[in-house]
DNA sequence: TAGGCCATCTGGTCCT
DNA sequence: AGGACCAGATGGCCTA
């Protein structure tokens, strides 16, 4: 293992360098970061860490908001830096991994929830919390129908026409709601 | 440029 | 003990 993986700019907040000795012609500039200033407690190896983090980002199928658009050098340099901006201990990388796994199934349990909430053709995509909103004013709503035995169209024209009164409390309570189910199709 | 939304990391707590 | 869950912090991206 060499003395030192990682050059930090001195000036420039985000900037890491890999490598054994300092970009040419800046070295007033950068700083190195060595391993054990990294992990302590130096000899902890990391065998599989490209493969877990392989593995992760192909099971992950991450929102491509969230990838770093670069080539393929900036994006192993960005996995490196991301390396180098945190101090490791193995359950603590094996801890993250395990927490970002779960937030994508409830991402993806988000993903089912909006395809079964009623919005515009033309909407974008619900965020998390109108999502849950909508969705909450939609099973109010469709209880409603169901205990007062309506005709569901007749029932969304009734509200469109009169405005929803039977949920309290809801930010889509009356015409966000059923204005997005006249564009259900009913039969 | 501020605010909203989101992904990620992290440490604490609860559960098995 | 280890994993699941949660909430706070942080930073990036996007839009009005």
């Amino acid at each position: 293992m060499s003395d030192f993986l990682f050059w930090e700019r001195t000036d420039q907040q985000d900037s890491f360098q890999l490598g054994g000795s300092p970009p040419a012609g800046k070295s007033s500039s950068w700083l190195p970061i060595t391993w054990h200033s990294l992990v302590p407690d130096a000899e902890i190896a990391f065998p599989d860490l490209g493969e877990q983090i392989q593995q992760l980002e192909g099971s992950a199928e991450p929102d491509s908001s969230s990838l770093v658009q670069s080539d393929d050098s900036t994006q192993l340099w960005d996995h490196h830096k991301f390396v180098a901006a945190h101090s490791y201990s193995p359950q603590r990388y094996a801890a993250n991994v395990r927490e970002r796994k779960r937030m994508l199934s409830i991402n993806s349990a988000f993903d089912v929830l909006r395809g079964h909430v009623p919005t515009f053709p033309y909407e974008k995509r619900l965020s998390k919390i109108d999502t849950l909103r909508l969705a909450i004013a939609y099973i109010a709503l469709l209880s409603d129908i169901l205990t007062t035995g309506s005709d569901p169209k007749s029932y969304v024209q009734k509200c469109m026409k009169n405005g929803y009164t039977g949920h309290q409390n809801a930010r889509w309570n009356t015409s966000d709601l059923t204005a997005r189910l006249s564009w259900v199709k009913w039969d």
